[in-house]
RNA sequence: GGCUAGGUAGCUCAGUUGGUUAGAGCACGGCACUCAUAAUGCCGGGGUCGGCAGUUCAAAUCUGCCCCUAGCUACCA
């Protein structure tokens, strides 16, 4: 190869190991895999690295509850992980565990590093601790009731029911969801890199990179900006055991954040790589290498990747990223991937019934190199992939090789006509702007272009006329020419599929018995060869299959959630249905303790700037309460003024943005407009006792 | 509410620095062809480019306001 190939290295999101690969997953290594194989056909030296992403408490917890443990769990995900992207065609050239002794020693060298440069600091917090398990939970192993909707079985970041957004401490009998004892908050010192101190060098890297262009998309640059401006806050790197994952060196009894060891992962599967192949480690990850290297992510883990990744990597001493390609999330026929409509698909129940290429060729006719969200229409998969990948390209072979073997004995003519230059040119002469949007992760462009060439080479089938030709005495020279030109039109559109479609490609390489195509090969033709007989490349969808698909889909997910009771998708159905169970048993004491009077409403009125609240000013006889309610959404101001109403009037009084609540009204329904305020029946006076 | 990204034909999407009658594929209608596991070609119908106002000789494109969708974020005692 001259002297200006590449050397490139090229991740993916690490997939996390408790649970399957589906769909959404697949966006981002179809996309991935179709660029690294690009490269490679461009003769560049390309390597596409991989991992399953092992640690974390909700591995060791998954592996408790299945009576493994956490190194068996991990072994067998990475088994089922793996071969489902191996028949996806995704070609990892590793794909390597965050678990492993390279791991530990470059995680650990780089904290080392970080802490040397005075990066590392260490304080006392505060965190949500079982005591009954002796440990810290996460913020998603804790539950409660929804402080709105008390709708049970809640997260502390939100409700799924009614959509309301409150943190931790405001659940109403929180629980752990390890052992249901109920969390309390504990002090622990942790570790903090910070990051706060490194938002100079973060801000320059943003915009300049390592060659004087940004490494990142537009909007994820706007992103950052927005990050910037509010102000970077130092990243705690640190959890206590018990915790599945790297002891910190110095510290006994404090683990890496999995967070802090998974994007080191990238780099330990290429060192992994690296001792099998001979290859030069250093070579890629040098401060000032001439190398390459590409991360491919999700939209969501943009600040793992563009803040706390390019700062560790840098002030520890080795090299930054020169590109985060950044890509959004996937929808199921334009809905939020669902296990209830059965469209959370699976990876494996996709592969069931459907070939994945069809997948990769959807995919990679939707992906560009914005941070836009994909949408995957069913109906619209099958009509494209039924009419652009066998209609027009496969069909192109299909019409003309049989020709080849019948008359010609399976041989290509040794030239062809002048008259047959025009279409092959003009397929031929689109090799650069064709590479140049995969180049640049255009994959969408790159394929209305190519089937804007299939067209052509329809068009030049249709007004050649072989079969016409074939009828005819003394044209066998030109039926020769013109089929043969059909099968050159047909490997110059190979060549261009080929990172979307490397298993059809293979096949089609066999057929016309050559040696793997390379994006070079454009330039030449195929003649004065001889290939073999034509079987049938491609058969189309039918929309049985989706259905089947989704039905088996479905069927899966549905056991899937009767073994696991807790499942949020069982849970939010339940409370769609209001059946909401009556809660525990409480003694009258317990009732009496909540002192709800009658309360008047004086004065209620908007609040500037809040979106679902209103003020209300309550008079409960011998004294007015001040009391905001997030009742905007079902009331208007107006309708409530001077109405009774009932009030906790002994809650606790609370600090909110906009001044203090000194208690609560009672309301019903699910939230939005359906909210009811309670209204005692005439004669109750404000001031009075409701019992 | 704030910020960000969107809203173009039934569906999925292109529309470069504002410049003739706004495009493609699929779907639909007609014709042609029969080599191709109904595939292909040609012709056609279909859009007040989310709404309103403005700037301009000229707006899908620029500006303002509004509506809708998605994500992030914020107060829902």
């Amino acid at each position: 190869m001259s002297n200006n190939q590449r050397k490139i290295l090229v991740t993916s999101a690490l997939p996390y190991a408790n649970g399957s690969i589906h769909l959404g997953h697949l966006v981002e290594y179809i996309q991935t895999d179709i660029w690294v194989r690009f490269q490679k056909m461009q003769g560049h030296e390309c390597y596409y690295v991989c991992a399953d992403d092992t640690h974390g408490t909700p591995i060791m917890l998954k592996a408790e509850q299945e009576g493994i443990t956490p190194e068996q769990l991990i072994e067998r995900v990475h088994e089922e992980h793996l071969r489902d992207f191996t028949d996806f065609n995704i070609d990892f050239d590793n794909y390597y565990s965050t678990n492993s002794d390279e791991n530990r020693e470059l995680s650990s060298g780089m904290y080392l590093k970080l802490k040397k440069a005075g990066l590392i600091e260490s304080r006392p917090t505060k965190h949500y601790y079982d005591p009954e398990r002796k440990m810290f939970l996460p913020d998603r192993y804790i539950k409660g009731e929804c402080p709105k909707c008390h709708a049970l079985e809640q997260y502390g970041d939100g409700c799924e029911v009614c959509g309301a957004t409150y943190t931790t401490t405001d659940l109403i009998n929180p629980y752990s969801v390890v052992s249901g004892a109920t969390p309390v908050k504990k002090e622990t010192e942790h570790f903090f890199f910070k990051l706060s101190e490194c938002v100079d060098f973060l801000r320059n890297w943003m915009k300049t990179g390592n060659r004087g262009e940004s490494p990142l998309p537009p909007e994820a640059a706007n992103k950052l900006e927005e990050w910037f401006e509010a102000g970077l806050r130092d990243w705690e790197i640190s959890r206590d055991a018990p915790y599945f994952g790297f002891e910190i060196p110095d510290a006994p009894g404090k683990y890496f954040y999995v967070w802090l060891d998974a994007p080191v992962g990238y780099m330990a599967s290429f060192k992994n790589l690296c001792a099998r192949k001979g290859m030069d480690f250093d070579r890629f990850w040098k401060q000032g290498s001439d190398t390459e290297l590409y991360h491919f992510i999700g939209k969501d883990i943009l600040s793992f990747h563009a803040l706390f990744w390019p700062a560790t990597l840098h002030f520890s001493g080795y090299r930054t990223p020169d590109k985060i390609c950044v890509h959004g999330f996937l929808t199921v026929n334009g809905q939020k991937m669902s296990k209830s409509r059965g469209t959370f698909i699976t990876a494996r129940s996709y592969l069931e019934f459907l070939q994945p290429e069809y997948l990769r060729y959807y995919f990679a006719a939707k992906l560009n190199d914005r941070v836009e969200d994909i949408d995957l229409n069913l109906e619209d998969f099958v009509a494209r992939v039924n009419s652009n990948l066998v209609g027009k390209y496969i069909n192109i072979a299909s019409r003309t090789a049989g020709f080849i073997s019948k008359r010609f004995n399976n041989k290509l003519a040794s030239s062809i006509d002048v008259a047959d230059i025009e279409a092959l040119q003009k397929i031929q002469g689109a090799a650069e702007e064709i590479a140049h949007c995969y180049e640049n992760r255009q994959f969408s462009e790159a394929m209305r272009k190519i089937m804007v060439l299939a067209d052509v080479a329809n068009e030049y089938v249709n007004d050649t006329q072989p079969w016409v030709i074939a009828k005819e005495d003394g044209q066998e020279e030109r039926l020769h020419q013109v089929c043969t030109t059909g099968i050159n039109l047909f490997r110059l559109l190979t060549i261009y599929l080929k990172p979307v479609l490397p298993d059809m490609a293979t096949r089609i390489e066999g057929f016309l018995n050559v040696e793997p195509l390379a994006w070079g090969d454009s330039s030449e033709l195929l003649l004065d060869h001889e290939i073999l007989k034509y079987k049938h490349l491609a058969k189309r969808i039918e929309e049985k299959q989706i259905q089947s698909m989704l039905d088996k889909n479905r069927e899966t997910l549905n056991m899937e959630n009767k073994k696991d009771g807790h499942s949020q998708t069982r849970h939010a159905q339940a409370q769609q249905h209001e059946d909401t169970p009556v809660a525990d048993t409480i003694e009258f004491d317990d009732f009496a303790k909540i002192d709800l009077r009658i309360a008047r409403i004086i004065s209620a009125k908007h609040v500037e700037g809040a979106d679902k609240l209103l003020q209300l000013t309550l008079d409960i006889g011998n004294e007015t309460r001040n009391v905001f309610a997030g009742i905007k959404s079902a009331y208007s101001p107006e309708q409530l003024q001077g109405k009774l109403t009932v009030m906790v009037a002994n809650l606790a009084p609370r600090k909110m943005r906009f001044g203090i609540s000194e208690g609560m009204v009672l309301a019903a329904g699910p939230g939005g407009s359906d909210l009811w305020i309670l209204e005692p029946h005439e004669g109750a006076q404000p001031g009075m006792k409701v019992k």
